[in-house]
DNA sequence: ATTCAAATTTTGATTAGTCAAAGTATATGT
DNA sequence: ACATATACTTTGACTAATCAAAATTTGAAT
């Protein structure tokens, strides 16, 4: 069985490489994911490898074995339904469950987690709109795509909010910005950098770039 | 805030002290019940000392202080929390859930322990029969004796199991030795080590002191 | 081709928690 | 009062995870 810290590490190596799109993970993009200095994530990458949680190319990056990528997975599913469990069942708020789901995803066990599935119904989604990885490691692929993309005169669904910080997430609910909700983009002008939408018949306005980069949609 | 071994160490010591009823506890026991070498004991038991969380009196033993047991008293009741949780919520066996709740008392927030505690209708004892401190770190004190110390003729309500080895909870379920069960105690023969008891009106069964010391039980 | 900045690895040190084994104190029985 | 078993402490060593700072590699720009 991994440490809580190599747990963490499977864990974000797998959401960079859902994110990015790319199975090989840079030594920066982990050390950054991670908070520790670059030394720190190149020794413990080697441990890794060694106990074959990972396939490692110096210089170049990391890979998920497939074991790895197994393990990976089982920790999004425990986060994913912790997180839906936290607001679900007990109504913590949803800017606040991201850091209590890090912590207990570490101390449930599978048995725990078996009956913590079927007590919320066995939910396909967390409050974010990410998908919950299957018992069998499987993953929904949503092909959303991010909202900046969009152009105007566009009416999209909201799949997503990748963003875990809570501020970012209590601005995107008082906008409505919500799984599920429908978005109309007024305007998407790229020289301003500023995409006009509305929710519903609620005032328009307007997000950047980097806000608008967080926000998945499809349809 | 200590680390998980200091919460364990503090947890510990609590509840000897509160099975012995001797607030200083001896290092031996210490080691014991955490499943260390001695010498592990020592060393950390001085660093908890000058961290304020115990007092030290070396060859003696150890005393939790104001802090140590305010802190004890939380970590007991995020345990036996949990166990409701698990019993009560997920439907967990009476059996498994002490070794899951030893992980979950880590990592769960004083916040998410509230939503909890708040869930499960501020539950008074646990599923073993043991009080729940409330969030002040006040225990429910029940003046119960073990089975061990009842007379031949008496009727007597369980109190609570002392036991949290899975074997054990599997016997005492089989045979309906339960919290809030009534037992009526045919005969306690000193010499042969047998008490003779019927609950309801199942075939009677004996235990000898080792067993019925494990069960505490009033009126 | 050469230089330089950015990314990565190496090195040496630190901390928490642990063990085994050797050393010390204490209490209990004769 | 003394011997000795038992309980406890000390010592030296180990592992996992981390950092700071120095060294190295790579790739891009001049």
């Amino acid at each position: 069985m991994p440490s809580s810290t190599v747990e963490n590490y499977l864990k974000n190596i797998l959401i960079v490489s859902l994110e990015t799109k790319s199975s090989v993970v840079s030594m920066g993009k982990i050390a950054q994911g991670l908070s520790v200095t670059p030394g720190t994530a190149t020794t413990m990458i080697k441990n890794m490898a060694a106990d074959g949680w990972i396939s490692y190319f110096p210089r170049k990056g990391v890979r998920l074995t497939r074991k790895g990528r197994k393990f990976a997975m089982s920790m999004l599913r425990r986060h994913r339904l912790l997180e839906t469990f936290l607001v679900e069942t007990l109504g913590l708020d949803w800017s606040e469950i991201h850091v209590e789901a890090e912590e207990l995803e570490h101390a449930i066990s599978e048995k725990v987690l078996e009956k913590l599935d079927e007590f919320l119904g066995r939910p396909r989604t967390d409050p974010h709109g990410h998908p919950i990885p299957t018992k069998g490691g499987h993953i929904y692929r949503a092909n959303s795509k991010t909202l900046f993309l969009c152009k105007a005169g566009m009416k999209v669904r909201i799949d997503s909010i990748i963003d875990q910080e809570s501020d970012f997430l209590r601005f995107a609910r008082s906008k409505k910005l919500i799984p599920g909700n429908e978005v109309t983009i007024l305007s998407h002008e790229k020289e301003a950098d500023a995409i006009i939408l509305q929710i519903g018949s609620d005032n328009p306005f307007s997000l950047g770039s980097r806000s608008s980069e967080k926000i998945l949609v499809s349809l």
